[in-house]
DNA sequence: TAACGAATTGACTAATCAGTCAATTATCGT
DNA sequence: ACGATAATTGACTGATTAGTCAATTCGTTA
């Protein structure tokens, strides 16, 4: 078999097992055998499950990097700008459920950070540019810390996206209450 | 010893072990060591690894019940009582962060959440109401949904305590600065 | 003090863990 | 077709895992 195949193959267990038990829940004899592998091609191919764990960071890190949110236009109306700009941020969410746990396990199982968040913040100067842009047009309060406004925007995504909102009983009225809210919250008056 | 003494030792070492690492990451032989106690009082004492697991969860529950989050006085001026609300319940989580950790594990080993999230539900009726007696003094209007507001407030609640907000240079002021577009967002006009 | 039950101990098991290694097989360039 | 290099295999190790159990100690009560 070719050697990529083989790479490839326990790469993908090792993915599915890592993002469902995380490092200290996952055998390697279990990935082996997810990838219909010889135990020790695991070794071979990637020196240790650390080293294994790393790869498998690394690949859904680049996976979550070639779809990350789409900023919307600024000339669009401020909340039609803020409502595709969360629908954006919660899709995201949803179609990187492996970056999602990731971040998860990252975050409980080793005390620091280090590796991924720095995800977000390359992007996030790109959204405070475009909420400087709105200060310009004046339709959102120059008073008002862009740092501020994205963070609470960021919040509410990733809420609405990741938590389990037992009062929610319709999330589409729900982000339409928020995004009106934002608009009165920010506008200059 | 009185069989207490080593009881508590041995769930006091579990729940430190078991918060710091999780349940797959945490060893009995560990458990015992840090207890000071020999490794069989812990199936002496609670059966198996899943019930110790399970008393340490109920054990932090517990704990956590005492303080939970005091709902301000609904005969302040709303700005005050958000401004209150947000406070005790970031206060809330930075003083059990036992119980954070456990919902974290809870929610990323096992898939259901089931056992706690339960937790929250039970005041949030007390939330509730404390929003429609402000909608009756017109100082919220009344067409949004209570449930709406809660989730929005426990979520940026969560989120400023909880996550590593990068963008946040002043927490205080940030709190401000949601308090005041809280209050403009669900102000009748 | 005798005796009974609960607490405690240490030795044990069987399974599973990550990782090693020599031997074998397949691939590929020449 | 040959030789080198890389991929693959299976047997192995030593450590660690959860859990058991008979023997022993301890506290209490009669």
């Amino acid at each position: 078999m070719k050697p990529l195949d083989t790479k490839d193959k326990i790469l993908k267990a090792a993915r599915q097992l890592f993002v469902e038990h995380g490092f200290a829940g996952t055998a390697m004899g279990k990935i082996a055998k997810q990838a219909g592998v010889n135990h020790s091609l695991l070794f071979h191919h990637f020196g240790n499950k650390a080293k294994l764990w790393g790869a498998v960071k690394a690949d859904i890190v680049k996976d979550a990097k070639v779809q990350s949110t789409i900023l919307p236009a600024t000339d669009l109306k401020l909340e039609d700008f803020l409502q595709q700009l969360l629908a954006n941020q919660i899709q995201f969410y949803r179609d990187n459920p492996d970056i999602v746990q990731l971040i998860s396990w990252q975050r409980i199982e080793a005390g620091n950070e280090s590796d991924i968040g720095v995800t977000l913040s390359e992007e996030s100067q790109a959204w405070l540019d475009a909420i400087k842009a709105y200060q310009a047009k004046g339709e959102i309060a120059p008073q008002h810390k862009p740092e501020y406004i994205v963070t609470l925007i960021l919040s509410i995504a990733s809420t609405t996206a990741l938590d389990n909102n037992q009062l929610i009983d319709n999330e589409e009225a729900y982000l339409e209450f928020c995004v009106a809210g934002l608009v009165k919250c920010f506008a200059a008056n």
